[in-house]
RNA sequence: GGCCCCUUAGUCUAGCGGUUAGGACGUCGGCCUCUCACGCCGAAAGCAUGGGUUCAAGUCCCGUAGGGGUCACCA
Protein backbone atom coordinates (compact mmCIF):
# COMPACT_ATOMS: atom_id res chain seq x y z
CA UNK A 1 0.00 0.00 0.00
CA UNK A 2 2.09 3.11 -0.68
CA UNK A 3 0.23 6.47 -0.54
CA UNK A 4 -1.83 7.85 -3.69
CA UNK A 5 -0.32 9.85 -6.05
CA UNK A 6 -0.42 13.68 -6.25
CA UNK A 7 -0.37 15.40 -9.88
CA UNK A 8 -0.64 18.36 -11.35
CA UNK A 9 -2.13 20.41 -14.35
CA UNK A 10 0.41 23.23 -14.65
CA UNK A 11 -0.55 26.02 -17.45
CA UNK A 12 0.57 29.21 -18.08
CA UNK A 13 -2.55 31.46 -18.67
CA UNK A 14 -1.26 32.78 -22.19
CA UNK A 15 -4.29 31.46 -24.23
CA UNK A 16 -6.73 28.90 -24.40
CA UNK A 17 -6.79 25.77 -23.69
CA UNK A 18 -4.88 23.64 -26.25
CA UNK A 19 -5.76 20.21 -27.62
CA UNK A 20 -2.22 19.37 -26.38
CA UNK A 21 -2.52 20.99 -22.75
CA UNK A 22 -5.99 19.04 -22.66
CA UNK A 23 -4.26 15.56 -22.95
CA UNK A 24 -1.61 15.97 -20.31
CA UNK A 25 -4.64 17.09 -17.98
CA UNK A 26 -6.90 13.98 -19.57
CA UNK A 27 -3.78 11.98 -18.45
CA UNK A 28 -2.79 13.73 -14.88
CA UNK A 29 -6.46 13.81 -14.19
CA UNK A 30 -7.09 10.04 -15.50
CA UNK A 31 -4.05 8.93 -12.99
CA UNK A 32 -5.25 10.77 -10.14
CA UNK A 33 -8.77 9.58 -10.44
CA UNK A 34 -7.60 6.14 -10.87
CA UNK A 35 -5.41 5.76 -8.10
CA UNK A 36 -7.50 7.85 -5.43
CA UNK A 37 -5.12 10.05 -6.12
CA UNK A 38 -4.97 13.86 -6.11
CA UNK A 39 -5.31 16.12 -9.08
CA UNK A 40 -3.93 20.04 -8.32
CA UNK A 41 -4.36 22.88 -11.26
CA UNK A 42 -1.70 25.45 -10.00
CA UNK A 43 -1.62 28.65 -12.89
CA UNK A 44 2.02 29.59 -13.76
CA UNK A 45 1.28 33.06 -14.72
CA UNK A 46 5.26 34.52 -14.08
CA UNK A 47 5.19 35.77 -17.76
CA UNK A 48 3.35 38.94 -17.15
CA UNK A 49 3.61 40.48 -20.37
CA UNK A 50 1.44 37.24 -21.69
CA UNK A 51 -0.12 36.20 -19.09
CA UNK A 52 -4.16 37.37 -18.58
CA UNK A 53 -6.96 36.95 -16.52
CA UNK A 54 -8.97 35.86 -19.63
CA UNK A 55 -7.05 33.31 -20.49
CA UNK A 56 -7.29 31.82 -17.19
CA UNK A 57 -11.05 31.75 -17.14
CA UNK A 58 -10.71 30.14 -20.80
CA UNK A 59 -8.34 27.45 -18.92
CA UNK A 60 -11.21 27.02 -16.55
CA UNK A 61 -14.10 26.66 -18.70
CA UNK A 62 -12.06 23.95 -21.20
CA UNK A 63 -11.29 21.84 -18.22
CA UNK A 64 -14.96 21.79 -16.88
CA UNK A 65 -16.23 21.36 -20.16
CA UNK A 66 -14.35 18.33 -20.48
CA UNK A 67 -15.10 16.69 -17.22
CA UNK A 68 -12.07 17.27 -15.81
CA UNK A 69 -12.19 18.44 -12.59
CA UNK A 70 -9.62 19.60 -9.65
CA UNK A 71 -9.11 18.85 -6.10
CA UNK A 72 -7.09 21.81 -5.29
CA UNK A 73 -7.00 24.96 -7.55
CA UNK A 74 -6.66 28.77 -7.28
CA UNK A 75 -10.21 29.25 -7.58
CA UNK A 76 -11.14 26.02 -4.82
CA UNK A 77 -7.64 26.32 -2.87
CA UNK A 78 -6.10 23.52 -0.89
CA UNK A 79 -4.06 22.90 1.78
CA UNK A 80 -0.69 23.58 -0.22
CA UNK A 81 -1.91 27.56 -1.84
CA UNK A 82 -1.90 29.55 -3.31
CA UNK A 83 -2.10 28.11 -6.31
CA UNK A 84 -0.94 30.70 -8.49
CA UNK A 85 2.15 31.16 -9.08
CA UNK A 86 2.31 35.72 -8.56
CA UNK A 87 0.87 35.03 -5.15
CA UNK A 88 3.67 32.37 -4.10
CA UNK A 89 6.74 35.28 -4.38
CA UNK A 90 7.70 35.40 -0.69
CA UNK A 91 7.72 31.37 -1.26
CA UNK A 92 10.95 31.08 -4.15
CA UNK A 93 12.27 34.11 -2.10
CA UNK A 94 12.83 32.61 0.94
CA UNK A 95 13.91 29.41 -0.92
CA UNK A 96 16.28 31.09 -3.36
CA UNK A 97 17.58 32.89 -0.32
CA UNK A 98 18.45 29.74 1.39
CA UNK A 99 19.83 28.22 -1.70
CA UNK A 100 22.49 31.53 -1.80
CA UNK A 101 23.28 30.87 1.98
CA UNK A 102 24.08 27.06 1.28
CA UNK A 103 26.46 28.03 -1.71
CA UNK A 104 23.87 26.49 -3.90
CA UNK A 105 22.93 29.73 -6.04
CA UNK A 106 24.57 32.85 -5.87
CA UNK A 107 23.78 36.66 -6.80
CA UNK A 108 24.69 37.42 -10.18
CA UNK A 109 24.93 41.38 -11.12
CA UNK A 110 25.84 40.83 -14.87
CA UNK A 111 23.55 43.36 -16.78
CA UNK A 112 21.16 41.78 -19.75
CA UNK A 113 23.76 44.33 -22.21
CA UNK A 114 26.37 42.61 -21.26
CA UNK A 115 25.08 39.20 -21.20
CA UNK A 116 23.39 40.18 -24.58
CA UNK A 117 26.82 41.23 -26.27
CA UNK A 118 28.65 38.00 -24.79
CA UNK A 119 25.91 35.94 -26.40
CA UNK A 120 26.41 37.84 -29.89
CA UNK A 121 30.48 37.37 -29.49
CA UNK A 122 30.12 33.64 -28.65
CA UNK A 123 26.83 33.29 -32.13
CA UNK A 124 29.50 35.47 -34.16
CA UNK A 125 32.32 32.66 -32.87
CA UNK A 126 30.15 30.08 -33.72
CA UNK A 127 30.67 28.83 -30.15
CA UNK A 128 27.59 27.71 -28.26
CA UNK A 129 26.99 30.54 -25.46
CA UNK A 130 26.98 29.72 -21.79
CA UNK A 131 27.07 31.72 -18.47
CA UNK A 132 31.19 31.83 -18.22
CA UNK A 133 30.21 32.40 -14.34
CA UNK A 134 31.79 36.03 -14.22
CA UNK A 135 29.59 36.28 -10.51
CA UNK A 136 30.07 32.85 -9.58
CA UNK A 137 32.52 33.46 -6.59
CA UNK A 138 31.13 37.52 -6.14
CA UNK A 139 30.13 38.01 -2.31
CA UNK A 140 26.12 38.20 -1.81
CA UNK A 141 24.90 41.86 -1.93
CA UNK A 142 21.37 42.33 -1.64
CA UNK A 143 21.61 46.11 -1.97
CA UNK A 144 22.62 45.30 -5.54
CA UNK A 145 20.32 45.02 -8.42
CA UNK A 146 20.64 41.12 -9.45
CA UNK A 147 19.89 37.91 -10.42
CA UNK A 148 20.06 34.75 -8.99
CA UNK A 149 21.80 32.20 -10.72
CA UNK A 150 21.46 28.57 -9.91
CA UNK A 151 24.81 26.85 -9.26
CA UNK A 152 25.14 23.47 -11.68
CA UNK A 153 27.54 20.82 -11.51
CA UNK A 154 30.92 21.34 -14.10
CA UNK A 155 30.78 17.73 -14.93
CA UNK A 156 28.83 14.44 -14.91
CA UNK A 157 25.20 14.06 -15.73
CA UNK A 158 22.20 14.17 -14.38
CA UNK A 159 19.29 11.22 -14.79
CA UNK A 160 15.83 10.15 -14.31
CA UNK A 161 13.79 6.89 -15.20
CA UNK A 162 11.10 8.53 -17.40
CA UNK A 163 7.53 6.36 -16.80
CA UNK A 164 6.92 6.91 -20.75
CA UNK A 165 10.31 7.06 -22.21
CA UNK A 166 12.52 4.86 -19.76
CA UNK A 167 16.07 6.25 -18.90
CA UNK A 168 17.04 9.66 -19.36
CA UNK A 169 20.04 11.40 -19.22
CA UNK A 170 21.58 14.74 -19.41
CA UNK A 171 24.94 15.83 -19.30
CA UNK A 172 25.91 18.84 -17.17
CA UNK A 173 28.24 20.14 -19.66
CA UNK A 174 24.79 21.22 -21.63
CA UNK A 175 23.67 22.69 -18.55
CA UNK A 176 24.69 26.41 -17.10
CA UNK A 177 24.05 28.40 -14.01
CA UNK A 178 20.85 29.01 -15.04
CA UNK A 179 18.64 32.11 -13.72
CA UNK A 180 16.42 31.29 -10.89
CA UNK A 181 15.05 34.21 -9.96
CA UNK A 182 15.21 37.65 -12.13
CA UNK A 183 15.73 40.95 -10.72
CA UNK A 184 12.02 41.98 -9.82
CA UNK A 185 11.78 38.50 -7.51
CA UNK A 186 9.75 36.87 -10.14
CA UNK A 187 10.99 33.09 -10.51
CA UNK A 188 11.91 31.64 -13.86
CA UNK A 189 10.64 28.61 -14.81
CA UNK A 190 12.19 25.71 -13.73
CA UNK A 191 12.78 27.21 -10.46
CA UNK A 192 9.01 27.92 -10.20
CA UNK A 193 8.05 25.18 -10.81
CA UNK A 194 10.17 23.03 -8.52
CA UNK A 195 9.71 24.73 -5.68
CA UNK A 196 5.97 24.32 -6.33
CA UNK A 197 5.94 21.22 -6.94
CA UNK A 198 8.17 20.52 -3.77
CA UNK A 199 5.92 22.45 -1.65
CA UNK A 200 2.55 21.54 -3.01
CA UNK A 201 3.94 17.95 -1.96
CA UNK A 202 3.81 16.69 -6.14
CA UNK A 203 4.80 13.01 -6.26
CA UNK A 204 4.44 12.53 -10.25
CA UNK A 205 5.08 15.20 -12.76
CA UNK A 206 3.47 14.06 -16.06
CA UNK A 207 4.04 16.82 -18.89
CA UNK A 208 4.42 17.66 -22.78
CA UNK A 209 8.02 16.61 -23.30
CA UNK A 210 8.92 19.68 -24.67
CA UNK A 211 10.27 19.84 -20.73
CA UNK A 212 12.32 16.78 -21.04
CA UNK A 213 15.46 19.18 -21.60
CA UNK A 214 14.03 20.53 -18.24
CA UNK A 215 14.48 17.85 -16.37
CA UNK A 216 17.73 17.51 -15.29
CA UNK A 217 18.28 21.21 -14.11
CA UNK A 218 14.70 20.36 -11.69
CA UNK A 219 16.03 17.28 -10.49
CA UNK A 220 19.76 18.86 -9.40
CA UNK A 221 17.71 21.46 -7.78
CA UNK A 222 15.48 18.98 -6.26
CA UNK A 223 18.84 17.75 -4.82
CA UNK A 224 19.90 21.09 -4.19
CA UNK A 225 17.30 21.86 -2.00
CA UNK A 226 17.11 18.21 -0.48
CA UNK A 227 13.72 17.32 -1.48
CA UNK A 228 12.48 14.01 -2.44
CA UNK A 229 11.88 13.61 -6.17
CA UNK A 230 8.94 12.58 -7.97
CA UNK A 231 8.65 10.61 -11.07
CA UNK A 232 8.49 11.99 -14.42
CA UNK A 233 6.16 10.96 -17.55
CA UNK A 234 6.79 13.34 -20.55
CA UNK A 235 4.37 12.91 -23.03
CA UNK A 236 4.93 13.19 -26.65
CA UNK A 237 3.96 16.06 -28.26
CA UNK A 238 0.73 15.93 -31.09
CA UNK A 239 1.90 17.23 -34.38
CA UNK A 240 -0.23 18.70 -37.39
CA UNK A 241 -0.55 16.71 -40.36
CA UNK A 242 2.75 17.94 -41.86
CA UNK A 243 4.43 16.25 -38.53
CA UNK A 244 5.03 20.10 -37.27
CA UNK A 245 4.34 21.11 -33.48
CA UNK A 246 0.33 20.87 -33.60
CA UNK A 247 -0.52 24.54 -34.15
CA UNK A 248 -3.27 27.11 -34.91
CA UNK A 249 -2.68 27.04 -38.62
CA UNK A 250 -3.53 23.81 -39.08
CA UNK A 251 -7.01 24.38 -37.66
CA UNK A 252 -8.74 24.41 -34.62
CA UNK A 253 -6.16 23.80 -31.78
CA UNK A 254 -8.49 25.41 -28.82
CA UNK A 255 -11.13 22.34 -26.89
CA UNK A 256 -13.25 25.56 -27.03
CA UNK A 257 -13.61 25.59 -30.76
CA UNK A 258 -14.25 21.90 -30.72
CA UNK A 259 -16.85 22.39 -28.23
CA UNK A 260 -18.30 25.58 -30.68
CA UNK A 261 -18.37 23.21 -33.32
CA UNK A 262 -20.53 20.77 -31.97
CA UNK A 263 -18.20 18.07 -30.52
CA UNK A 264 -19.62 16.32 -27.52
CA UNK A 265 -16.84 16.50 -24.36
CA UNK A 266 -16.88 12.74 -24.30
CA UNK A 267 -15.79 12.33 -27.43
CA UNK A 268 -12.92 14.65 -27.51
CA UNK A 269 -11.96 12.79 -24.49
CA UNK A 270 -11.75 9.75 -25.93
CA UNK A 271 -10.01 10.72 -29.10
CA UNK A 272 -7.43 12.73 -26.82
CA UNK A 273 -6.92 10.02 -25.01
CA UNK A 274 -6.57 7.18 -27.83
CA UNK A 275 -4.05 9.80 -29.13
CA UNK A 276 -0.99 8.34 -27.65
CA UNK A 277 -2.70 5.31 -25.21
CA UNK A 278 -4.28 2.51 -26.18
CA UNK A 279 -6.07 -0.57 -24.29
CA UNK A 280 -5.92 -3.45 -27.00
CA UNK A 281 -8.06 -3.01 -29.78
CA UNK A 282 -10.89 -1.05 -28.49
CA UNK A 283 -11.77 2.34 -29.58
CA UNK A 284 -14.37 4.38 -27.79
CA UNK A 285 -14.29 4.37 -24.40
CA UNK A 286 -16.18 6.04 -21.92
CA UNK A 287 -14.51 8.29 -19.28
CA UNK A 288 -15.42 5.59 -16.63
CA UNK A 289 -13.72 3.21 -18.85
CA UNK A 290 -10.52 4.96 -18.81
CA UNK A 291 -10.53 6.09 -15.25
CA UNK A 292 -10.70 2.01 -14.79
CA UNK A 293 -7.79 1.44 -17.61
CA UNK A 294 -5.42 4.32 -17.69
CA UNK A 295 -2.14 3.34 -17.07
CA UNK A 296 1.57 5.33 -18.43
CA UNK A 297 2.93 1.42 -19.39
CA UNK A 298 0.34 1.74 -22.28
CA UNK A 299 1.47 5.57 -23.30
CA UNK A 300 3.48 5.33 -26.03
CA UNK A 301 6.88 7.10 -26.62
CA UNK A 302 5.69 8.58 -30.17
CA UNK A 303 4.61 11.49 -31.40
CA UNK A 304 1.26 11.56 -32.67
CA UNK A 305 -0.56 13.28 -35.56
CA UNK A 306 -4.04 14.90 -34.51
CA UNK A 307 -6.76 13.28 -37.19
CA UNK A 308 -9.77 15.66 -37.32
CA UNK A 309 -11.06 12.70 -39.63
CA UNK A 310 -10.48 10.35 -36.81
CA UNK A 311 -12.09 12.98 -34.39
CA UNK A 312 -15.43 13.52 -36.21
CA UNK A 313 -15.72 9.53 -36.66
CA UNK A 314 -15.46 9.56 -32.66
CA UNK A 315 -17.60 12.03 -32.21
CA UNK A 316 -19.98 10.73 -34.59
CA UNK A 317 -19.51 7.62 -32.73
CA UNK A 318 -20.56 9.31 -29.90
CA UNK A 319 -23.67 11.12 -31.18
CA UNK A 320 -25.18 7.54 -32.40
CA UNK A 321 -25.13 6.57 -28.76
CA UNK A 322 -27.05 9.23 -27.19
CA UNK A 323 -30.46 8.33 -26.38
CA UNK A 324 -33.06 10.89 -28.20
CA UNK A 325 -34.14 12.89 -25.12
CA UNK A 326 -29.95 13.63 -24.33
CA UNK A 327 -29.20 13.63 -28.34
CA UNK A 328 -31.55 16.97 -28.46
CA UNK A 329 -31.28 18.27 -25.29
CA UNK A 330 -28.03 18.76 -26.40
CA UNK A 331 -28.93 19.92 -29.53
CA UNK A 332 -31.09 22.43 -28.65
CA UNK A 333 -28.10 24.82 -27.97
CA UNK A 334 -26.97 24.65 -31.03
CA UNK A 335 -30.07 25.07 -32.95
CA UNK A 336 -31.20 28.18 -30.94
CA UNK A 337 -27.56 29.57 -31.12
CA UNK A 338 -28.09 29.34 -35.24
CA UNK A 339 -31.71 30.79 -34.63
CA UNK A 340 -33.26 27.79 -35.94
CA UNK A 341 -35.33 26.06 -33.31
CA UNK A 342 -36.79 27.67 -30.14
CA UNK A 343 -37.07 24.88 -27.95
CA UNK A 344 -35.69 21.61 -27.25
CA UNK A 345 -39.44 20.38 -28.76
CA UNK A 346 -41.19 17.51 -30.31
CA UNK A 347 -40.17 18.55 -33.92
CA UNK A 348 -36.27 18.96 -32.46
CA UNK A 349 -36.67 15.75 -30.90
CA UNK A 350 -38.08 13.90 -34.79
CA UNK A 351 -35.07 16.08 -36.59
CA UNK A 352 -32.24 15.03 -34.33
CA UNK A 353 -33.06 11.27 -34.91
CA UNK A 354 -33.12 11.37 -38.28
CA UNK A 355 -29.59 13.43 -38.64
CA UNK A 356 -28.10 12.04 -36.06
CA UNK A 357 -27.09 8.81 -38.50
CA UNK A 358 -25.80 11.57 -40.96
CA UNK A 359 -23.98 14.32 -39.26
CA UNK A 360 -21.23 13.97 -36.87
CA UNK A 361 -21.03 16.86 -35.05
CA UNK A 362 -24.19 19.51 -33.90
CA UNK A 363 -22.57 22.01 -35.97
CA UNK A 364 -23.02 19.42 -39.32
CA UNK A 365 -26.40 18.61 -38.32
CA UNK A 366 -27.61 22.75 -37.81
CA UNK A 367 -26.32 22.86 -41.46
CA UNK A 368 -28.56 19.57 -42.43
CA UNK A 369 -31.43 20.75 -40.81
CA UNK A 370 -31.74 24.61 -42.47
CA UNK A 371 -34.85 23.56 -44.08
CA UNK A 372 -36.35 22.11 -41.42
CA UNK A 373 -36.67 25.55 -40.46
CA UNK A 374 -36.10 27.96 -42.57
CA UNK A 375 -37.10 28.56 -46.01
CA UNK A 376 -35.53 26.21 -48.46
CA UNK A 377 -32.34 27.56 -50.72
CA UNK A 378 -33.20 25.81 -53.87
CA UNK A 379 -29.74 24.15 -55.24
CA UNK A 380 -29.76 25.25 -58.78
CA UNK A 381 -28.18 21.87 -59.90
CA UNK A 382 -31.14 19.97 -58.19
CA UNK A 383 -33.46 21.91 -59.96
CA UNK A 384 -32.06 21.65 -63.64
CA UNK A 385 -32.28 17.99 -62.86
CA UNK A 386 -35.50 16.81 -61.26
CA UNK A 387 -37.93 20.15 -61.39
CA UNK A 388 -38.38 19.27 -65.15
CA UNK A 389 -41.58 19.42 -67.63
CA UNK A 390 -41.74 15.49 -66.61
CA UNK A 391 -41.58 15.64 -62.87
CA UNK A 392 -44.73 17.98 -62.72
CA UNK A 393 -47.74 15.30 -63.06
CA UNK A 394 -45.35 13.71 -60.13
CA UNK A 395 -45.44 16.53 -58.05
CA UNK A 396 -49.04 17.07 -58.56
CA UNK A 397 -49.94 13.50 -57.40
CA UNK A 398 -47.86 13.73 -54.68
CA UNK A 399 -49.67 17.29 -53.70
CA UNK A 400 -53.10 16.06 -54.35
CA UNK A 401 -52.42 12.86 -52.65
CA UNK A 402 -51.07 14.40 -49.23
CA UNK A 403 -53.56 17.40 -49.59
CA UNK A 404 -56.18 14.87 -49.46
CA UNK A 405 -54.59 13.55 -45.87
CA UNK A 406 -55.93 15.50 -43.09
CA UNK A 407 -53.86 13.69 -40.83
CA UNK A 408 -50.77 11.88 -42.68
CA UNK A 409 -48.64 9.51 -41.26
CA UNK A 410 -45.77 6.75 -42.55
CA UNK A 411 -47.97 4.33 -43.76
CA UNK A 412 -50.26 7.07 -46.33
CA UNK A 413 -47.22 8.45 -47.44
CA UNK A 414 -45.60 5.16 -48.22
CA UNK A 415 -48.90 4.16 -50.06
CA UNK A 416 -49.30 7.45 -51.56
CA UNK A 417 -45.42 7.56 -53.23
CA UNK A 418 -45.54 3.86 -54.13
CA UNK A 419 -49.13 4.39 -55.84
CA UNK A 420 -48.01 7.42 -58.11
CA UNK A 421 -44.23 5.61 -59.07
CA UNK A 422 -46.38 2.16 -59.53
CA UNK A 423 -49.01 3.83 -61.65
CA UNK A 424 -46.39 4.94 -63.91
CA UNK A 425 -44.43 1.81 -64.12
CA UNK A 426 -41.43 3.88 -62.60
CA UNK A 427 -39.15 3.57 -59.55
CA UNK A 428 -40.15 5.13 -56.65
CA UNK A 429 -36.89 7.17 -57.31
CA UNK A 430 -38.41 8.96 -60.00
CA UNK A 431 -40.89 10.08 -57.37
CA UNK A 432 -39.19 11.10 -54.42
CA UNK A 433 -36.39 12.92 -55.87
CA UNK A 434 -38.25 15.84 -57.19
CA UNK A 435 -40.64 15.51 -53.80
CA UNK A 436 -37.14 16.18 -51.76
CA UNK A 437 -35.90 18.68 -54.33
CA UNK A 438 -39.48 20.90 -53.62
CA UNK A 439 -39.45 19.96 -50.06
CA UNK A 440 -35.40 20.38 -48.84
CA UNK A 441 -33.83 22.76 -52.05
CA UNK A 442 -31.14 19.98 -52.59
CA UNK A 443 -30.58 16.35 -53.43
CA UNK A 444 -30.03 14.93 -50.29
CA UNK A 445 -31.98 14.59 -46.89
CA UNK A 446 -33.65 11.71 -44.45
CA UNK A 447 -36.65 9.53 -46.26
CA UNK A 448 -38.85 11.69 -47.92
CA UNK A 449 -41.61 10.36 -45.97
CA UNK A 450 -39.92 11.69 -42.32
CA UNK A 451 -39.49 14.92 -44.19
CA UNK A 452 -42.94 15.18 -44.76
CA UNK A 453 -43.70 14.03 -41.71
CA UNK A 454 -41.26 17.11 -39.94
CA UNK A 455 -42.32 19.44 -42.24
CA UNK A 456 -46.22 18.75 -41.84
CA UNK A 457 -49.04 19.24 -43.87
CA UNK A 458 -49.64 22.45 -44.79
CA UNK A 459 -45.58 23.19 -45.05
CA UNK A 460 -45.00 20.53 -47.35
CA UNK A 461 -48.24 21.45 -49.44
CA UNK A 462 -46.82 25.16 -49.78
CA UNK A 463 -42.96 23.95 -50.94
CA UNK A 464 -44.78 21.53 -53.59
CA UNK A 465 -47.16 24.65 -54.64
CA UNK A 466 -44.14 27.02 -55.01
CA UNK A 467 -41.83 23.89 -56.99
CA UNK A 468 -45.71 23.22 -59.51
CA UNK A 469 -45.29 26.96 -59.87
CA UNK A 470 -41.45 27.17 -60.87
CA UNK A 471 -42.02 24.11 -63.42
CA UNK A 472 -44.90 26.18 -64.54
C1' G B 1 25.19 23.39 -34.87
C1' G B 2 25.47 21.00 -29.45
C1' C B 3 22.50 18.01 -26.38
C1' C B 4 18.01 15.00 -25.62
C1' C B 5 14.08 12.03 -27.54
C1' C B 6 11.47 9.26 -31.39
C1' U B 7 10.97 5.63 -35.90
C1' U B 8 5.02 -0.87 -37.42
C1' A B 9 0.47 1.08 -43.85
C1' G B 10 -1.37 8.24 -45.40
C1' U B 11 -2.89 8.53 -39.80
C1' C B 12 -3.74 6.45 -34.53
C1' U B 13 -2.07 1.91 -32.73
C1' A B 14 -1.55 -3.89 -31.08
C1' G B 15 2.95 -6.60 -30.79
C1' C B 16 6.79 -7.10 -25.32
C1' G B 17 12.39 -13.53 -29.67
C1' G B 18 8.94 -18.12 -33.02
C1' U B 19 2.08 -14.34 -35.53
C1' U B 20 -0.53 -15.75 -42.60
C1' A B 21 2.26 -8.73 -38.42
C1' G B 22 -3.99 -7.78 -35.46
C1' G B 23 -7.57 -3.51 -34.85
C1' A B 24 -9.27 1.53 -36.02
C1' C B 25 -9.62 6.26 -39.07
C1' G B 26 -9.11 7.50 -44.07
C1' U B 27 -9.08 5.58 -49.23
C1' C B 28 -11.10 2.20 -53.12
C1' G B 29 -14.82 -1.63 -54.72
C1' G B 30 -19.47 -4.17 -53.80
C1' C B 31 -24.23 -5.03 -51.24
C1' C B 32 -28.47 -2.52 -49.07
C1' U B 33 -31.53 1.63 -51.01
C1' C B 34 -36.41 6.97 -52.71
C1' U B 35 -31.41 10.58 -52.22
C1' C B 36 -27.70 11.21 -48.49
C1' A B 37 -26.00 8.80 -44.52
C1' C B 38 -25.86 4.37 -41.44
C1' G B 39 -24.97 -0.76 -41.73
C1' C B 40 -22.77 -5.16 -43.95
C1' C B 41 -19.00 -7.58 -47.15
C1' G B 42 -14.34 -7.08 -49.51
C1' A B 43 -9.58 -4.73 -51.21
C1' A B 44 -5.11 -1.94 -51.57
C1' A B 45 -1.55 -0.25 -48.02
C1' G B 46 3.27 -1.25 -42.91
C1' C B 47 7.94 -3.22 -39.43
C1' A B 48 13.12 3.70 -42.26
C1' U B 49 18.08 1.59 -43.47
C1' G B 50 22.88 -1.17 -42.73
C1' G B 51 25.41 -4.27 -39.54
C1' G B 52 25.53 -7.49 -35.53
C1' U B 53 23.56 -11.12 -31.22
C1' U B 54 20.50 -15.64 -31.72
C1' C B 55 18.58 -22.02 -34.08
C1' A B 56 15.03 -17.84 -34.72
C1' A B 57 14.46 -10.40 -34.72
C1' G B 58 9.15 -5.80 -35.91
C1' U B 59 10.78 -7.29 -31.02
C1' C B 60 17.81 -7.15 -28.16
C1' C B 61 22.74 -4.20 -29.35
C1' C B 62 25.58 -0.66 -32.53
C1' G B 63 25.85 2.58 -36.74
C1' U B 64 23.31 5.56 -40.59
C1' A B 65 19.26 8.28 -42.31
C1' G B 66 14.86 10.86 -41.27
C1' G B 67 11.65 13.42 -37.82
C1' G B 68 10.71 16.05 -33.31
C1' G B 69 12.24 18.78 -28.93
C1' U B 70 15.52 22.17 -26.59
C1' C B 71 19.49 25.55 -26.05
C1' A B 72 16.31 33.41 -22.52
C1' C B 73 16.02 37.86 -16.52
C1' C B 74 9.46 32.80 -22.01
C1' A B 75 6.90 28.78 -20.24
Amino acid sequence: MTTPPRVRFAPSPTGYLHIGGARTALFNWLWARRTGGTFVLRIEDTDQERSTKAAEEAIYDGLRWLGLDWDEGPDKGGPHGPYLQMERLDVYKAHAERLIRQGKAYACYCTKEELDAQRAAAEAAKVQFRYPGTCRDKPYDPSRRHVVRFRVPEHGATGWDDLVKGPISTPHETLQDEVILRGDGVPLYNFGVVIDDVTMGITLVARGDDHVNNTARQILMYQALGAPLPTFAHLPMILGADGKRLSKRHGATSVTDYRDMGFLPQAVVNYLARLGWSHGDQEIFTLDELVKWFDWAQVGATAGVFSPEKMLWVNHQWLRGLSDEELSRRAAGYFQAAGLAAADDAKLRLVVRQLRERAKTFGEMVQQARYFYAPIQLDPKARDKFLTAEARPLLQAIRDGLAAMPSPDQAQLEALFKGVADGRALGLGKVAQPVRVALTGGTASPGIHDVVLILGREESLARLDAALALVG
